[in-house]
DNA sequence: CACTTATTGAAAATGATTTTCATTATCAAA
DNA sequence: TTTGATAATGAAAATCATTTTCAATAAGTG
């Protein structure tokens, strides 16, 4: 989804389409990393100096609000938002350079399934995530 | 792992023991739910008055550092810890009540085959939490 | 163009966590 | 045992991330 569609959706949600907002869209969609509140704003502001850090935590509270965005949660934080990706998506991280591939295809219907049997939880929901080395890290 | 275990890890890493750490370690150790650094706090000081918030932070480092604990991470926040469980565990957390649930024999192989094929990345780890109601919760 | 009101940035407030520091308690060695 | 070095403690201060407040500004409707 591309950084148009974002604000189509902030439009079509009552919010106003600000120089703030567009700039801060574009800085978060166009990333292949998850990036946390400061890194947003250190880029947004190389295109809007005014911008303002609140502004930023404001429009990523709206963007996660609409499912643009999830929080990305890492083992040395949990601050950073990466795109939502499209459906059911989970994230594979680089472990060195942060880069975030989506995958889907994820069935763990038999897992669960088990689990809840021996546990006798009723499971709604799975979080998964990968960790790994890109390609490019790969080769270093 | 019983918590004496866990003082005797403590002990055999260079750590003396005290009475905050016998304390918090107790507290942490019998709860069938995660726990946030205050939480822990206000158990533990129902049974040693003096104990201070910084000591609970201290100590909680020191047990993650050991591996006996692990910090939680959920829709809600990732302040929380609890026992890592022993070997490779995943969580199953109850939504209602927060209790925990630990499951292994989770087979991901073909799965992260499969996305190392399609990604180009090199997989060297995994995270997978389920979410559901427990047994009793499921009840209510 | 005018007007209503959502949005903004700065500053202050909050909440979680960490650091500093003087005092106290653990535990190894005498 | 008692002693002594020093790790551990709690309180207060400092730091860091995030949220709230508020007056000024800008978006978009009429």
């Amino acid at each position: 989804m591309a950084a148009d569609q974002w604000l189509t959706q902030l439009q079509e949600n009552g919010y106003r389409l600000t120089e703030a907002r567009r700039i801060v869209v574009e800085a978060v969609e166009k990333s292949a990393r998850a990036l946390t509140p400061i890194e947003v704003y250190d880029i947004a502001r190389k295109k809007y100096r005014a911008l303002g850090l609140v502004t930023v935590y404001r429009t990523l509270e709206k963007l996660e609000e609409l499912h643009l965005i999830q929080r990305v949660h890492q083992p040395l934080g949990c601050q950073a938002f990466i795109s939502a990706g499209e459906g059911h998506q989970h994230l594979l991280l680089c472990q060195n350079c942060g880069q975030v591939a989506f995958f889907e295809g994820d069935d763990l219907d038999v897992l669960t399934e088990s689990i809840a049997q021996k546990t006798g939880y009723q499971i709604s929901e799975h979080w998964l995530q990968l960790f790994g080395l890109c390609a490019n890290c790969r080769a270093d």
